[in-house]
DNA sequence: TTAAACTCTCCTTGTAGGTGGAGAGTCAAG
DNA sequence: CTTGACTCTCCACCTACAAGGAGAGTTTAA
């Protein structure tokens, strides 16, 4: 039975993120581990990957670490939270619908700029080329 | 002739940032200024408004202010940036896609938990309440 | 023409989200 | 049973994105 759990650096490898940034994580209560080793390291569980995953969707969506707990506190609840995170969860949502709307206008606002300038390629480059790493 | 521009406390009342932040901006190159008036006061123009629109809509999908300047310096060049930011443009497009998918999926998950509890109004609170301001 | 309100620059502080390193304990392979 | 890799806690430091405040100059309305 491997049910133990995986050590740290186990889920480091296979999140991709550094063992600073998980015990970070589980320090927050944002990722609990099932428990502890006699020698006292973290274990995690399976399901803490798909935790991350989870994480790593609300985080690019620009929720605060703050914000991704109430999240999961909903999650891990089930069910049958307070009414407080009812509301919460319901603003959340229409927050969503928002960001969606957003994100298609942004979306026609880019693909124009892309489209305006692939049908006229004049003067081709090194116009403009500032700093870029995104 | 009320085209000289505004000063930055107008600025501030009509986009609802503060002084400081839009100084900040202003510093980083995110937000122009059309120039300074005799005594130094920075002037903004009406398009600043529409800017400071565009800027709090990549902000709140995530994007570092950096990330914004490159944004607007296609925004800005209007047409033939060099291919560097063509590429550039194109991952934020996809990266946009993406983050259309994960709202969704984000969204159904939520409203299914949402269903969830309401549909068995059970033992209805006290029972999770954590912290929440957000 | 002067007081109040506004703005300037410069410097410090604060918060979020990590990252780095010291010093020590634990584990696994040889 | 020792050596090297891994982990622990604790504390300091870092970057991004501002917010606070001092001290001085500018504008405007009475």
């Amino acid at each position: 039975m491997a049910a133990v759990g995986m050590k740290i650096g186990a889920l480091a490898g296979r999140s991709g993120l550094p063992v600073k940034t998980l015990r970070y994580y589980e320090d927050l209560g944002l990722l609990p581990a099932v428990g502890r080793s006699e020698g006292g390291y973290r274990l995690f569980a399976e399901e803490s990957l798909r935790r991350l995953g989870f994480i790593r969707r609300l985080k690019t969506l620009g929720l605060s670490l703050e914000e991704i707990q109430n999240c999961l506190a909903v999650h891990d609840a089930g069910e049958l939270p307070c009414d407080d995170i009812a509301i919460q969860l319901g603003r959340q949502i229409e927050r969503i619908d928002g960001q969606i709307s957003e994100l298609i206008q942004l979306r026609t606002e880019l693909q124009q700029l892309l489209a305006g300038w692939q049908s006229d390629p004049v003067r081709s480059s090194t116009v403009i080329c500032p700093n870029l790493q995104v």
